[in-house]
Order: structure tokens, then sequence, then C-alpha cells
DNA sequence: AATTAGAAAACTGTTGACAGTTTACGAAAA
DNA sequence: TTTTCGTAAACTGTCAACAGTTTTCTAATT
């Protein structure tokens, strides 16, 4: 656990940012699912430190919307619902349309030459079929809008609506049709950019989201 | 000090959240403000209870944006700069409009009409220029429509952002005039509701908290 | 065989103490 | 008087132990 090497040689971090990385991490790459209790003592062993880090850690994942506890019982992996999860997408439609929006406004010529060639490699990879390049270059591609909209806050929200979405996130791309899709939008989304085209981006990036949570609820 | 109280008559809470609740009351009525620091020796002597919940309470409230720790130096009272309070405005302007346009398709019949009724008890407050009383009386009429948006974590997040933004809400409905504009955009978003339209809601509650913005960073 | 009751084990909530770092203070030097 | 340096005090980060609750297991009862 890679998690182990870094208590020891450590001075500007504390270990429950540390541990918390961890238990985000396990969490994301599913060695902890949905429903899963955290054993304190446990943890706290695995990872070499006291119990104290691990339920600081614990109650900052709480906040994130990682992790719920209930009293004298423990803190569990949080299920989000599909109910759940479709409220969050109706947020982060929302807040992609602002990305949009502010993307269209502040991006730098450079960013969006940047953006235009991140799409470009995407379209190599959609016609190589392989969904797992591609769902990384998404990733990216979001990040690079992000960036590119200058709000720092903005950036966080996403991110943290997207970490409580982790579980629903995958399935969307799975198939193939489904990524070829997504790509076509990706190209307006492009072409607004390079317009600067703000009401049009705001646009587009919403459906983008809604349209993504179709093909994942119709998966469910 | 109310929080004293709750410790020992308490059973399905846990003297974390205590702790927490009675932190986040001491930044909101402003018996901390920003760039305090938190001394988690006195706080804990003060409200009778060992630092480890403390320190927990400090952990969630970092997440929630209200505090912010530096390694081996404690934790302070989050100071939002103009630059961030604008990117905050950007977000609750979108979250805002997303809650429009929810409450405008899913609120009931009677829920417009109690936020009819709410807007109706406003109009007097603003004519007897009772400003306090006005504010109380404007969030409600966001919790109203919040409510009526029938989506928990929109609620969660605005109240997320809300509580980030303390400081430099109150400010802007200082002025009688502030109030009296934004009691006549209040009408517009009830109009809009009534009819149930959606898109002119989003429009409407979007721009309600842009000028909002405006009114608050002109006396910045 | 199924159910209930009771005791033991496991675990969470909380506390107090220790270690290392930062801050505050005061004396010595410029 | 101001600055620098070193020491003491204060405070954060971490840990280990205790108390009370929940869960599990066993055994008795139906």
């Amino acid at each position: 656990m890679a998690a182990l090497e870094q208590i020891n040689q450590r001075r500007a971090q504390t270990l429950t940012t540390i541990v918390a990385e961890a238990i985000e991490q396990m969490v994301i790459t599913g060695a902890l699912t949905a429903g899963d209790r955290i054993n304190e003592s446990t943890l706290a062993a695995q990872l070499n430190v006291s119990r104290g880090p691990v339920r600081e850690a614990c109650r900052s994942l709480e906040k994130a919307g990682l992790l719920v506890s209930r009293v004298n019982r423990g803190v569990f992996v949080r299920t989000v619902s599909p109910e759940e999860a479709r409220e969050l997408y109706e947020i982060r439609a929302a807040l992609a349309g602002l990305t949009g929006q502010l993307a269209a406004r502040r991006a730098s010529d450079e960013e969006i030459i940047a953006i235009a060639g991140l799409f470009e490699r995407m379209s190599g990879v959609v016609k190589s079929g392989d969904v797992d390049k591609y769902y990384s270059l998404n990733v990216d591609l979001h990040a690079a809008l992000l960036n590119a909209a200058k709000n720092t806050a903005l950036s966080q929200h996403d991110n943290l609506i997207t970490t409580q979405l982790h579980q629903h996130r995958r399935r969307g791309l799975a198939r193939k049709e489904s990524m070829e899709l997504s790509h076509e939008e990706h190209r307006e989304i492009i072409s607004a950019l390079e317009k600067r085209d703000e009401s049009l981006m705001e646009k587009i990036m919403r459906r983008h989201v809604q349209s993504g949570w179709q093909r994942l609820s119709a998966a469910l």
C-alpha cells in the first residue's frame, strides 16, 4: 500500500490527510464498495496509525459525501441511490452549463487550441474503440474546460459531485455507441468554444451532461 | 452557552456534531471572524469536552469551507476574498437558476400558494422598511423555493455555499433601496412560478442572484 | 428446529498523556 | 534602542487506554 510509505517521509502533510486519501482511493478503486463498513481499528492497524487520524479522515470524507456515519455503529461507504444520482446529475448539468459559459468567456486562445487538440486525439481513440482510453481523455477534457472557466470553487464543487457519483460514472460510456454519441457532443462543444458562443456553450454542456445521464440511467 | 447543556442530555448525537454546530454558530454570529484561530484546548475546555471531538469537528467544518487548517499551526476561520466571493456567487447563480427551473416544474399548487403568500407578507415588510425582518423572510422564501424544487442535494449544496458566503451576505440588503429592488425581482419570480414557466424562472432566478452580487460587490 | 435470553467479544465515542513543532518572551549583542 | 539569539511556554499531531454501546455467539427454552 502506497500510503504506508508516505507516512514515514511526511512533514507537510498530516496523517489525517494521508489516511483520507487512502480511504478515498479504496472507495474509488472499489476496494471498498457502497455499504461497506470501515473498521477504525483494523484500518488504523493496516495503515500503521492510531484511530485518531482515521476518525478525523472519516469526518472529512463524510462531509465530502463519500461516507455516512451512524452513531455508535460506525461509518459506511455511502450508497448513492438512483434517485440521488439523478439529483446529482441535475446539479452537475447546471454546473457544466456554467463551466461552458465561463470557458467560452475566459479561455485563452492557447487553452482553446489545447482543448481542440485533446478532442482530435479522442477522435482517434473513438475509431480504435478503446473505451478505457476514451474515458481517461474524457476526464482530461472536462478538467481542461474547468480550468479554462477560471473558477476554482466551481472546479472544487464539480469534483465533489463527480466523486460522489463515482459508482455510476464509468458505466455510462461502457458501450461503444455511447462513446460515439458522447464524442459527437464534444464536437459541438469544441465548435461553440472556438466561436466563444457563451450561451450556446452553456446549452450544449448542460445537454451533454443530461444525455450522459440518459445513457447511464437507461442501464440502471 | 447552549451547547454546554446539550452535551449532558445527548444520545442520538455525538460530541463531534454538537461541537461542529457550536463552532459554526460562532462563525455565523461573528463570535469568531475571518482569520481567527481556533485554540483546540481552550475551546475544548469551554465546551467541557476533550480535544478529540473538537478536532473531528474542525475537519468537518474544514471540508465545509468554513475553516482552513495549516499544518502544525492550527485551524483558522476561513477568509473569503472578494475574488472567491465572486466565484461562489457565479455558482450560486447557476444553482439558483436550476432551483427556479425545477421549482416551476415540480412545485405543488399548495407550495406555489404558500410561496406567493410569503411574498405578500414581504410586501408589507418592505413598506415598513424593516430590513432585518425582510432578510429573515428572504431566507424563508429561498428555502421554500428549494423545497419546491425537490432536490435534496441541491438544497445541501446551496446551503453549503450560502454558509461560506455568510460574511458577505447581509450587507447586500443593508440599504433600503436594495431591499426594494430585490422585492421587485421576487415579484417576477412569483409570477413566473405561477405560470410554471421553467425557462423564465431559470433566467430570472439566475439574474436575481447576479444582481444580488452587484448590490453587494458595489459595497466592497 | 426455531426462538429467546444472556454473556462475551468487538467496536465506537471519548479522554488524558506524550512528542515534536511553533510561538512568545527575555537576555545578550550591536 | 533595535536586533538577534536562545530558551520557555503554548499548542498541534499522535497515541494508547477507558467507558459504554452494539453485535455476536452460545445455551437454554419452547
